[in-house]
Order: structure tokens, then sequence, then C-alpha cells
DNA sequence: AGCACGCCGACT
DNA sequence: GTCGGCGTGCTC
């Protein structure tokens, strides 16, 4: 049992946030768990704090350390519920228990926001004048200062008062009580969102929707597994969430809704203000630091019921916890890219487990990775698969790209998607083209074939580099650039290079009188010019719309009767074994797209890669399918979710040491884990191998077990800290990479 | 954050 | 001398 309790004083300020280690007194050993509140002597005074870590290791000087108190039971607050949420975060991510603490506990912000006290000189005018000379002439400078301030200005922010004026708090509150001065703390809480009457809310649920409510609810009150509804498109899954959110209410619970950011549009919002009003909040990237502590601080005091939100919406002080819901589950924004790198669905459930609440995961094509798991039984897999008006799923043709180059159409347009484009134009209905951007970054494929350049040992694409070789990213394997293919010896092997752009152009050129809208990371730039494209093309202000995974997203355009994917399998070759998943989610999302007004709608989709079962699944729109391929696939090759993986990011100044410290971990990490399943792979380098000249390696470790990844990851951490010398590397882990470093 | 400690000008 | 304010640094 561990001897010493790593302790956080006071979480909410910046200078207090570094840890002091205390002795554990034997007798309450057995008690004291991470997260709980204790009170410890401090100083000359005796003050609450958190356990952050247990440890056996001293820290500080043994003879200076003092014993822990007492453990303070006063129930388990959210506060501590967080520490050990972050404490859960650091073991399972990496990382330091600081930053773990930063993601969960944005309460800095807050303080600050309690800085921004305003100070205010009640003393009239002329009794102040005199009470300045006195002081003056008293030489008691600092309060001269003060006053002095006070008379230009009578409302002062105590920010300033301290900062700029270099007046420290006892001047103030020494001035308080002799009644110069008053200290007002202001607490207005602005709500982001407009406040709008609760309509009256009269929606009934089907039968399926209310199937799949009744079964959450039955598990809510008994095991309490994570849920995952597999829905398709427009089978009403947020009638579903709200029914649930609604019934929690009821039972005095509240409940966190995350969605990807960019699904968070007004139309989302409105639904769920005209169900609760103002017992709902919204989170979103805009809002500054100040509204969003406000939020939280609403939450706390449990004036609102529901917050809607993205990733870090997740963290809302919600004392009575009853679902946390995650739309679109299989977003790829749910893994944060910042130390630690949490998954929202993870750390979800583990906030879920530590409160008793029930985690609610809700997609049209859910991650294989939950899929999986729901499979196993770890959750309970609850499907919707009609739409609500039972509308038709959209017709859908693969056009195989090779055939085109074959009959001498060297255009980007296959001759029925531009036959059926210009159909549209006459009838006056409009066309998405969806350009695949994922995976740009250069894999060489055959124009002839669709052969792409592949690693042989790692069944990901081969990068293609200015120096005119191929290199894996996962392993290092480098050869020489290929001029003619490999496969069918055609001279047509290359680069695929399209950006929006350069698609934009050929369009035109194609179709000069289309009026043709782009939507893309550059047009995208300002502020409002998301929204703006969206609803331009909504009014139908044009008849094309061009852009990449953005415009696949969210809003409905009635008048969409066509949806062409450009090059479906772009997305194929990304160097990252959730390729076929991503391109099978795009493709079925954009697919979506078409035919969702009256009008029956048709999707084109191009390829190389007519065979792919991403291709042919999300035709087909048959997710089981694709999930048994994909399934398999990630069993062969050892791949998340059935096995695991770590990855290890090592970054220098000089790309000898980064490479020199990810090869000395690896081979430690050789000796000491004997286990035969570990698989080690690398180092290499990173995907993006060197960003502002800090060059970066990466290494892979791959294993069944989670847990023995964990280990290794703590020992990569503890031998990184014996070593802590000279050095100017800085390691990273990420588990189960969604993104990639 | 809060508190002690040490420094320095002012006043009996 | 000593009283009291101000700035600094420490708290396991």
């Amino acid at each position: 049992m561990a001897k010493y309790a790593n302790i956080i004083i006071d979480i909410s300020h910046e200078k207090l946030d570094k840890t002091f280690q205390y002795r554990i007194p034997p007798e309450i050993k057995d008690e004291i768990t991470e997260g709980m509140q204790v009170i410890v002597p401090f100083g000359n005074r005796t003050i609450k704090g958190y356990v952050i870590e247990l440890t056996d290791k001293a820290e500080f000087d043994t003879a200076k350390l003092k014993d822990i108190k007492a453990v303070d039971n006063n129930a388990m607050q959210i506060e501590s519920q967080f520490i050990a949420l972050a404490a859960w975060m650091r073991k399972n991510y990496g990382g330091t228990m600081n930053q773990a603490l930063k993601t969960v506990i944005p309460i800095k912000e807050k303080a600050k926001e309690k800085k921004s006290r305003l100070v205010r000189l009640v003393l009239p005018f002329n009794e102040a004048a005199s009470l300045l000379e006195e002081l003056k002439r008293k030489h008691r400078t600092a309060r001269a200062r003060l006053l002095e301030a006070l008379l230009e200005e009578t409302v002062l922010s105590y920010d300033v008062i301290t900062k700029k004026l270099h007046i420290t708090a006892d001047v103030i509150k020494a001035m308080m009580q002799q009644g110069v001065i008053t200290v007002e703390e202001v607490r207005t809480y602005r709500n982001p969102v407009r406040t709008q009457e609760k309509g009256a809310y009269t929606l009934t649920l089907n039968a399926m929707q209310q199937k799949v409510v009744d079964a959450v609810i039955e598990n809510a009150r008994t095991e309490k597994k994570p849920c995952l509804i597999h829905g398709v498109t427009g089978s009403g899954k947020t009638e579903v969430y709200m029914e649930l959110i609604a019934e929690a209410a009821g039972r005095g619970k509240q409940s966190i809704v995350l969605i990807p950011e960019i699904a968070l549009t007004y139309q989302t919002v409105m639904r769920f203000y005209h169900r609760f009003g103002d017992r709902v909040s919204i989170m979103n990237s805009k809002l500054s630091p100040g509204e969003r502590s406000d939020q939280f601080e609403r939450a706390k005091k449990g004036e609102i019921d529901v917050m809607i939100g993205p990733r870090s919406a997740l963290f809302t002080p919600f004392s009575n916890l009853g679902y946390i819901i995650i739309d679109e589950e299989h977003e790829g924004t749910y893994k944060s890219e910042t130390i630690p790198r949490y998954h929202a669905r993870e750390t979800a459930i583990e906030r879920a487990r530590m409160s008793g609440a029930t985690v609610i995961l809700g997609s049209a094509t859910p991650s294989i990775e939950s899929f999986y798991h729901a499979k196993k039984g770890d959750y309970l897999l609850l499907s919707m698969d009609k739409r609500v008006k039972e509308k038709p799923l959209p017709q859908c043709e693969i056009v195989d790209l090779r055939e085109e180059l074959k009959a001498r159409n060297f255009s980007i347009l296959s001759r029925s998607l531009h036959k059926k484009i210009e159909q549209r134009l006459l009838r006056k209905e409009q066309v998405m083209l969806f350009i695949n951007r994922r995976g740009m970054a250069g894999f060489v494929s055959c124009r002839a074939c669709g052969h792409v350049m592949k690693c042989p040992h790692c069944d990901v694409s081969l990068h293609a580099h200015n120096n005119g070789k191929l290199i894996c990213h996962y392993c290092g394997y480098e050869q020489n650039h290929v001029k003619i293919c490999p496969n069918c010896g055609s001279k047509y092997i290359s680069g695929f290079k399209a950006g929006t752009q350069k698609i934009e152009e050929l369009v035109k050129k194609e179709f000069p009188k289309a009026r043709i809208l782009r939507m893309d990371f550059d047009t995208t730039r300002s502020k409002d010019s998301y929204e703006k494209i969206l609803s331009a093309f909504a009014n139908q202000e044009a008849d094309i719309l061009i852009g990449t995974q953005m415009i696949v997203k969210g809003h409905d355009f009635p008048n969409v009767t066509l949806v062409g994917v450009l090059a479906a399998d772009l997305s194929l070759y990304v160097s990252d074994y959730h390729a076929a998943e991503r391109t099978f989610q795009l493709l079925t999302q954009a697919a979506g797209r078409a035919g969702r007004g009256e009008k029956p709608g048709e999707v084109i989709i191009q390829t190389y890669n007519p065979e792919h079962y991403s291709v042919i699944c999300a035709k087909n729109q048959d997710y089981n399918q694709f999930y048994e391929e994909e399934i398999f696939y990630r069993q062969a090759m050892r791949y998340p979710p059935v096995w695991h993986m770590l990855v290890v990011l090592c970054a220098s100044k000089e790309e000898a040491e980064a490479y020199a410290c990810a090869k000395e971990l690896a081979d430690t990490m050789e000796k000491v884990q004997a286990d035969k399943k570990l698989q080690m792979i690398g180092p290499a380098d990173a995907a993006v191998a060197k960003v502002n000249d800090i060059y970066k390696k990466v290494l892979y470790f791959k294993h069944p077990d989670y847990g023995v990844l964990i280990q290794i990851k703590d020992k990569v951490e503890q031998l990184m800290e014996e070593k802590q010398g000279v050095k100017n590397i800085s390691v990273q882990f990420d588990f189960d990479p969604v993104n990639g470093f």
C-alpha cells in the first residue's frame, strides 16, 4: 500500500496548481483513494485538499513531510469525482496530472472571472481627497496609489488594481474594512442562445422509437451498460434522445449531449430549445472563456438539465448525471489531439461508471470499435432501421474510372455523371459534388488498373516523398518511386492530385452556364462563411455545390437529386488502419444527401476500386456486411479493436536525438517485455515528420491486452523521467490512434 | 490564496 | 528604538 499521497490544495488557482506530498497515517490508508477530499495541515493552518496520486516514492524531504489529518467524508462531490476522472485519464492516456486536470476542470477561467470583481470608492469625494492627503503624508504609498486611481475612476476592476497598480489583496481588504471602498462581484450569466419560449410539445414516438426508449430506460435501471443505437439517417434518433433526456429530468437527473462541432447547427439547437426551453445550454468553440465557465456554473447550480456541445462538454459539472449521449459517435473529433489524448467515448463511459449514469452512443455508421463492443455484449445494441417517413433509399451507381480511361475519357467527371448533371441543370434541380480530400497527401496509384503502391509489411499505402522515394509511415519501409505499374505495366501511374479548386475549374469548363459554389477550408476560413454558403445553396442561388467532407453533414437540401462522389477511393489509401471505415462512412453519408425532398435521389460513386467492400457496402447501404469484412481485416492485421495499439512519439529539434530516443526505447522494451504476443514496429518517421523544425519519430506497439500497453506507457514514462538530464526530447502517447500524430 | 518574515521610513 | 506598512517567498 502506498505510503505517500500527492495532494492538490486548491484546484482553482494557477499559483497553487502543484502537488504537495503528505504521509498517509496507517489507520486511514485503506480509505484513501484518488480524488478523495482530505484535511491536511498547510503552513500554519489546516485546509482541505484533493488526493491526486498515491505513491511509494518520496518526492520531498521525508523529514519535512506531514501527515494527512483526516478523510473528508462529506459525500463525493463533483470536484473529487473529476479529480478521480483526471487520474483515470492520466493513467490511460499518459501525460501529467496537471494536463489531465486542466482538461477536466477548466476552473482557471472561473477564478479569472471572479477576479474581475469590481472595486468601488464609497467615500464622498472631499473626504476621499483629504484621506489621500493624509495617506501621502504618512507615506502609505500603496493605499495612496489606490485611492488616487479611484478618485480618477470611481469603479475599477480588481484585476487592474492588483496587476497594474501593484497593490496586494491585503491593502484592498484593509481599505474595505475602513469603509473606504467596497468590492462587488459581478455575476451575470450570459446565455449564448436567446431564450426561447418552451413550445407545447406534442410529438409522439413511433413504435420503433418507443421500443428503443423503453430498452434504454430498462437498462439504465439495471445494468447501466453503454447503449449503441444504430439508426439509419432519418430514423429519428434525436427524438429518442429528447425523450430520454425528458425522462431523466423527470427523475431530477441531468444529461449531456455531445455532438461533433460541425453538426451543431441552428436547426438542431432549436429542436432542443423548443422542447426544453431555457433548461438547455449550448457550448461551442465561439463562446468566450467567461461565457463557458458561466455555463458550467449554471450547470453546477442546477439551473439547467441539458448541456449540448462538443467533446469538452463532457466535463459539465452536473452533480446528478442521468445520460451522456454521444451523437455521431463514429466521428474522429471525439478524440482529443492534445495531451491527454483522450477519447470522449471511453472517457464518457468512465465518468458514467463513476456517477451511475448511462452512456448512449448513436450513429448511422457506428465505429467498428463500438459495434465490436456491442457484438461482444459490452454494449447494448439497439437498432432503428426504418426511416420515419419511409422515403426510399437513393438509387446508387458505381462508376469504374478505369473503364473511363479505356474509353479515352480523361475528364474528372465520368460520362455517366456528366450526362446526369446535364439532366439536373435542365430540370432546375441541384447537384452536390463531393471530393474526398482525406488522403490527398500523396499516395501513388495506377489510373489504368487502380493498383495502389502499398507497404508489404503494413498494408497501408506508401507515401510519395520529394526525394523520389516511397515511404511507409508505420514501419519506415522505403523503396524507389515506380514509373510503370507493377500490376498491369501501364505508365499512367502517379500521385492523384486534385483539390476542390482544380475541380471547380474543370466543372466550370464543362458546364459554363451552371452557377457553382465551392466549399472547402479556403472558402470557409472567415467566421460565418460556412453557414452562408450552405444557406445560399439551400436558397437555390447555385446549381452545383462542390466540397469536401464538410458538405456531407447536417443540412438537408430538398432540391438536391444528384450526389456525385468524384473519387471514392481516395480515403482508402491514407496510411491508417481506419481507411476503409472512413471511406464507408463518408460514402454512406454522402449518399444520404440525395433525395431528401419529394423527388427521388440518385448517387454516383466514381472509383478505381469498384470491388472494394467499403464501396460496395456503401452502395447497398449494408452496414452489417461492411462490419463483417472490416472486422475480419482488423483481426487478420491485428489492429484495434481486436488488438490494441500504442503509438509513442519522440520529438526533438535534433533528428538524430529523436531517432536515438525512439531506438533506445524500442531496444529497452524488447529486453524488458518478455511477452511474446507484443508486436513492436518502428521507429519510423511520423506522418508529418517535421513540424516547426521539430523532428518526430514514432514507435508502435500492438497487443491484444490494453493493460499491457498501459504498462509499456508507464515504463516509458519512467525511463524518460530517469534520464531527464540534458536531453531536449518530449515523448507523447496515443492509444488506438484515430487521427494520427 | 494566505501567511510570516525582513526591510525600511516615521514617530514617541 | 519600535511601530506599522509593503514586498517577497514559501507552503509538503
